[in-house]
DNA sequence: TTGAAAGCGATACCAC
DNA sequence: GTGGTATCGCTTTCAA
């Protein structure tokens, strides 16, 4: 069923048909009333491809992913942000394409997809420092938000991001305040403006309270197992390991875990760990209870808002760029563990109510 | 630039420049390289709405991601096998069109798809028994591949899958050629029915060895951290403990590993843990040796495979279904380590070579 | 308030 | 070989 043969059976032309659905006010009510039940009664959708090349818009957001960073597609972060983004296309009726491509050949892709028409706008993921990209997509004029910050960007652009910084900086101060003075960060590649930010995060943290960073237990790599574990392995082989380990994400904290043990230290009693980017519990009496920080709803959140704000820039060419910056909700009900050993003990465990509404200090 | 404005500058109909560029026999040598030329100097892109709507393909394939199954967005097979298919499209010419909707709105998405004519085909994920997605998409007229396998359909249907039945009976072969008598399983939900041929796979090479599988150490939940958790704490708890433990997933992995912990156990000493759908490596004398089975790589040819498929078919409507299994590449250089407690012990450790070309028993 | 008709930018059939 | 033109299904002036 297409315009022109619901238009027919309607006895009406075609393009008052059109208005009537797409809520033109010069339409008589009781005709649009007739449009709308014959509409839904022949089950009319009007043809996607049809309305695109009429109306010179393609309805659809690109996100590019160059392939060679392959984590990333696999990274808990980036899938929670697509379905954030996702939610939102669905409601306002634009289509996510997802493209695939290997790293050399990202340049072109982003051109294409806008010389092609394939796509209105796109998300930019994992921003660099200074990215290349931002330029690019502005001289190609397409549309865009940035997931994350590039620090160096010579001109403004719209973002949405999660604050990376102050959540590092509060689940350091979350192990200071459990008495931890030796504290090592595994870090993602700190060519990554995110990476970048969180150990900005950590070593403040530190600073604050007098103590040196060190960066013989400052690590930074790509995100997997076996670099959690090489990472942890070097800190927990030291003259004066770590008592504690902030771990950016939960592919690393399993090398992490595994370096424990093979140290012969248990978690929770010799050692405390603390991971970014996942939600965990304990079962405690039979109930759950969140102990690691949890940035992952509040990325889900900067998906919606990074779509909403795209959708919305497109509608209103020319604006000014926007800026928006998410608190991660950083749940702490339980730390994986304070260690009293080599560090002076600050005393109790610092209360979860307290935590959670930001104040990091018991 | 559009394929008017070019013809016009080569002086040429909008016909033959069409011909020249899609590469139509007709077309006179001289005059192609001519056609071509130019569009290449104007650095003409076809139009892709305009090319939709001419030829009535959308030349974009629909991967529908129900929210509510917001586990399986962030598995690390999903996003595997996506990234497999990414290519494959890149290369194709087709864009990936990716749908986040509510659980319940799964159905209408598909025949809005259809109707509005988005996409030309889709992949079905995570099939359960008897998907009730089939018989719709086959009613809805939507070419389809499914990852994975829907025991129980009436109809026939394109599929491929990863053969997880045998991965699972060779992970379990492992474990009992290194003297385990006891082994554990950690599935996932098992109306899915990859989770229904894991268990099979299991119970098959027990079975073989004489060994009854006991339901006391079998587990199916969503493979998540708690779920591991719970399952290992469960297990371990018994009279009986197992000595090993095959888990499904590396989400629930990471719990597994807490149980353990808590319970008072190391690792590879006391109790020995394959992972599925994971690739991890410890460091041996400096060099990564491989420990799990590994079916991502796997997951990603799968994904290739399955897009190939579907854009092969859709070329040729009305052709036979067609299926595909593949054996995961399961890669075994060394276990977490082999229990030889209270279990029988069979002697060495299979080597990894033996175990990498397929023959489980040493 | 409604309708006729001209795009949108390709493809593809039919003449020449 | 090449070109004219209808067509895909909708939106959007412009007139009535």
């Amino acid at each position: 069923m297409n315009l022109k043969e619901l238009a027919r059976r309607l006895d009406l032309s075609p393009t008052t048909v059109s208005r009537a659905l797409n809520g033109y006010p010069e339409v008589n009510e009781a005709t649009r009333e007739r449009v709308v039940a014959a509409a839904r009664r022949y089950n009319y959708q009007p043809n996607t491809r049809a309305i695109r090349l009429a109306t010179g818009r393609a309805m659809a957001i690109g996100h590019v992913i160059p392939i060679a960073t392959r984590h990333e597609i696999v990274n808990p972060v980036f899938a929670d942000f697509i379905a954030g983004a996702g939610e939102v296309y669905s409601r306002s009726g634009y289509d996510m394409v997802l493209s695939v491509v290997p790293d050399e050949a990202e340049e072109q892709t982003y051109r294409d997809l806008k010389s092609r028409g394939t796509v209105d706008g796109v998300i930019v993921h994992a921003p660099r420092l200074d990215d290349p990209r931002l330029p690019l997509l502005r001289e190609v004029g397409l549309p865009f938000v940035v997931h994350g910050r590039s620090s160096g960007s010579a001109e403004p652009y719209s973002w949405v991001d999660v604050n990376n910084r102050r959540a590092f900086r509060r689940a350091t101060e979350f192990l200071l305040d459990l008495g931890h003075r030796r504290i090592a960060l595994v870090n993602g590649l700190e060519f990554m403006d995110f990476a970048i930010r969180r150990r900005a995060g950590y070593t403040e943290a530190l600073a604050e309270r007098g103590i040196a960073s060190d960066p013989a237990i400052m690590f930074s790599d790509e995100m997997t197992e076996s670099s959690g574990y090489r990472a942890a392995k070097a800190a927990l082989a030291l003259p004066d390991p770590p008592t504690a380990l902030l771990v950016a994400s939960i592919i690393s904290a399993m090398g992490v875990r595994r370096a424990i043990e093979e140290a012969g230290l248990k978690l929770g009693r010799d050692v405390s760990v603390i991971i970014h980017d996942d939600e965990l519990s304990y079962l405690k009496n039979g109930e759950e209870v969140p102990i690691f920080t949890a940035t992952r709803s509040s990325v889900r959140l900067a998906g919606r808002l990074a779509a909403e704000m795209l959708i919305d820039m497109m509608g209103h060419p020319g604006g000014p760029p926007r800026e928006r910056l998410l608190e991660a909700e950083l749940i702490i009900g339980q730390s994986t563990g304070p260690l009293q050993s080599n560090a002076t003990s600050h005393g109790a465990l610092p209360d979860a109510p307290a935590l959670a509404a930001g104040a990091a200090k018991p």
